[in-house]
DNA sequence: ATTTATTATTGGCTAAATGCCACTTAATTG
DNA sequence: CAATTAAGTGGCATTTAGCCAATAATAAAT
């Protein structure tokens, strides 16, 4: 048929196929009044006009030189900054998800501490946090409540073995802090000792002083910030009990 | 521009944009001789053709219900049968790594013991079992090295944490194959006890008997077979210590 | 100035899990 | 019947985790 790879290439056209849509989908989480929130957007245009939905969309072929770069594109223009943490929970793709017919997204998920990013995305007039609880009881756009709890699903787990948790809080933070945003994101009460025998404090955190507590009552308490690099770490055993399957 | 969801979608054609391509690629990994193999397929047609690669393909949106049924016909076509544990790994996509234009490939893994499938997979001309280290140092297509480093990877780190190593695995097995079937894949040593200790047998595994280890010599083993929905279990405790970083 | 309340940090004991190695058991081979 | 091989178990020292209480350092109240 072809006589070499060349030639094939020179015939080859993609709208002479069946191609599905293809986007992309960023959860970006924070921690704020010590729960987990998750932005949302209010979706200007259709389909779905007026739901709210996770910040997303299309590939940009000319300045996207790969999907990462996409979800990142997409993360800066609804916080304005880099987050310090960004990966790919997973991606779907069926024909029932978007009325425009077979569709395919790759979902991430994005850590943020609140501070920084609360100016520039009250500037964003179609950008909110949502409390996580909350936003999962609205009437979304498309299966975004179901890419919301896989990727609510991701942090938790990770939260079990590893510090991710430490990329939602407001840097400096104080171990107890850490503690609860643990608790948060596993959901169950850990106990300060094993928490604190477990966490690698050394090789993780570094130091910036010390200052109050929250509410400002008690003793003085270490403050610390992330190091660099500490999203790869693994621990070895995992916190939270958890049941097995 | 548009007064209605109905409105908008009369004139919605994908055509009018650039999309990418969508593939699906599947890592098909077994054990064979005490070694991890992976199914790999030479290429009949353009591009890369001639060379060899993993099955995949395209979606055909009227088959396929979703993306994982893509992954399930495509494993079905290679090696007839439908195997114990099949998930995503990752979905990758840039500009380059195939020459028809940006292209986006979503990668699954799948288990399957040896045995079932070595008589379709014979008659399959086209596609062989290749250790994962060999496969590794041929001239792939496209970024199919890169592809299959990264199911290897998660199959190694799973290894670490779930029961998934006993999905390569001919049943029956013993105990002893199963932990050379973890240290094969973990690429460590295990200490016996420690392991028969750990790995929850009673849970994960149905005894069916009784029978001379390999070689034919040495006490009679207990011989077993996994149980169903073991692919869903997690260790509190990870297998093999491991560097954290 | 002293006491009380509050929170951080550390100590210490018990129980559970792990690493290590040797022992016992049950089969084959010569 | 002894030697060999491999499965399965026992036992102890070490490490880790759970629990709770003691001590330290601050603000607020008296």
């Amino acid at each position: 048929m072809y006589t070499s790879e060349k030639d094939y290439l020179k015939h080859y056209n993609i709208h002479n196929y069946d191609v599905p849509l293809v986007s992309v989908d960023v959860a970006i989480f924070t921690l704020l009044d010590g729960k987990l929130h998750i932005l949302m957007v209010e979706r200007g245009d259709y389909p779905h006009k007026g739901r709210w939905s996770l910040p997303g969309g299309f590939i940009n072929q000319q300045q996207d030189k790969d999907l990462h770069a996409t979800a990142l594109r997409k993360l800066k223009e609804k916080t304005g900054v880099k987050a310090p943490h960004l990966e790919q929970v997973t991606t779907l793709g069926n024909a029932n998800r978007d009325p425009r017919g077979w569709s395919v997204t790759s979902l991430y998920m994005a850590l943020i501490p609140y501070a920084p990013t609360a100016e520039f995305i009250a500037a964003v007039v179609d950008a909110r946090w949502w409390a996580v609880d909350i936003a999962l009881k609205q009437s979304l756009a498309f299966d975004h409540a179901d890419l919301i709890a896989q990727a609510r699903e991701r942090l938790r787990a990770k939260a079990g073995y590893t510090a991710l948790p430490m990329y939602v809080l407001n840097a400096p933070f104080t171990l107890t802090q850490l503690q609860q945003t643990y608790e948060e994101l596993l959901g169950v009460v850990l106990e300060k000792k094993s928490f604190r025998r477990k966490f690698p404090v050394d090789e993780l955190l570094e130091e910036v002083g010390e200052g109050l507590p929250e509410g400002g009552r008690g003793r003085i308490a270490a403050l610390y910030r992330p190091r660099k690099g500490g999203d790869r770490y693994i621990f070895l055993r995992s916190f939270g009990a958890g049941e097995d399957f």
